[in-house]
DNA sequence: TCTGGGGTCCTAGGACCC
DNA sequence: TCTGGGGTCCTAGGACCC
């Protein structure tokens, strides 16, 4: 017996929710994102169907082009409601097993557990999951987050995929370094000029160097991830917010102060009914606002006479934090977002 | 073919106080 | 009178993830 982590990730997500209930689809390339119509510019894809992702269709790719690559693909509106019953579902699921469960987004979770047969549980969990739920999941059985996650990786689609620290630099090794959990393209961008080139180089690299160009924590946590070295311990509290947010991309460019202000009004207030509808209290107020250059500055502001749960104050606080920005001349806007910050005490 | 939406965490730097 | 250093609060931005 030893304690064990696995991770569930489902397979193409949101667009498998969508082909169960129209199992006509399966099969078929099916891509899902924004109001659904990719004749529209600004709509990008959310996920797209192992059948789409065969024509070059990616998360993130624009509905036009998705459109270009996959003509025959079928798209679909993004549905964010019954992903989140689908989510609800599969995590029920999973918690009818003896094992510590921790939710990571919508659809991945963490299983933790003292097991002699792990992947014997994994071949379990799977099987629940998509009997309970008519769902696909891959299952990464590891010796901490970082193994099962990126054993998950090999699983998928569907499968089922060991890694330790015993087969870990075999596995790995030679990957690039980009692959690593945690390491995007910027951290990629200044590795690639250290000569660091592969997690295998990455593991082997002089820690004070890590250390000058990323930080203490950052060159670190860098080095023990690329040795295959991660958390070992499940976090089962349920998640509290730290924030909310609400953001619209514009077809058209607004051009006029007033137009921006009005957006930015009405979003403050549906996000704030939301979170006070929660029960909660927002301490600070974000406004984000990307011009058509796409520089996308953020000011915030801390609400002065602390936390609140007044619809008015929050719609006031934006407003007054949108007057922080530079909107002379009616320089385009293309986004506005609304974030708030919220009270962390018991609601 | 111009680039969505919703999150979390970390760090740097200025303000201010002692 | 020409000036150190620590601590904390606050904001802005960077980076990454799903």
């Amino acid at each position: 017996m030893s304690w064990w982590l696995l991770h569930v990730d489902l397979d193409q997500f949101i667009a498998a929710v969508e082909i169960l209930r129209r199992p006509e689809l399966r099969g078929r390339p099916v891509v899902v994102g924004g109001d659904g119509d990719p004749t529209r510019a600004r709509q990008v894809v959310a996920t797209a169907s192992y059948e789409a992702r065969a024509f070059g269709v990616r998360s993130g790719i624009p509905l036009r082009v998705a459109a270009r690559r996959c003509p025959e693909a079928v798209f679909l509106p993004s549905d964010p409601p019954a992903y989140r019953a689908a989510s609800a579902d599969v995590m029920a699921t999973l918690a009818r097993f003896p094992v510590q469960l921790q939710v990571y987004g919508w659809d991945e979770a963490f299983l933790g557990t003292e097991t002699g047969d792990p992947m014997a549980l994994a071949v379990d969990v799977r099987r629940a999951v998509l009997d309970g739920t008519g769902l696909s999941c891959a299952v990464g059985v590891g010796d901490n987050k970082l193994t099962a996650k990126h054993a998950a990786r090999f699983a998928k689609p569907g499968g089922i995929h060991q890694l330790t620290a015993a087969t870990w630099m075999a596995a790995m090794g030679a990957k690039p370094a980009a692959e690593l959990w945690g390491v995007g393209p910027k951290t990629t961008k200044k590795l690639t000029a250290l000569g660091l080139h592969t997690i295998a180089d990455l593991a082997g690299a002089d820690l004070a160097t890590l250390t000058e160009h990323f930080g203490a924590n950052a060159g670190g946590w860098l080095q023990l991830s690329a040795r295959g070295t991660g958390e070992t311990t499940v976090d089962t509290t349920p998640w509290i917010a730290r924030s909310r947010s609400r953001e619209t991309t514009f077809a058209a460019d607004l051009t006029d102060r007033a137009s921006v202000a009005q957006q930015v009004a009405a979003l403050a207030r549906a996000l704030g009914a939301d979170v006070i509808g929660d029960g909660r209290r927002v301490t600070h107020v974000a406004v984000k606002v990307r011009f058509s250059s796409f520089y996308t500055p953020t000011r915030v502001m801390k609400l002065r006479a602390g936390p609140t749960t007044d619809l008015d104050e929050i719609e006031r606080a934006a407003l007054t934090v949108l007057d922080k920005f530079d909107l002379d001349g009616g320089r385009p806007v293309r986004l506005v977002g609304v974030r708030t910050d919220l009270a962390m005490e018991d609601p």
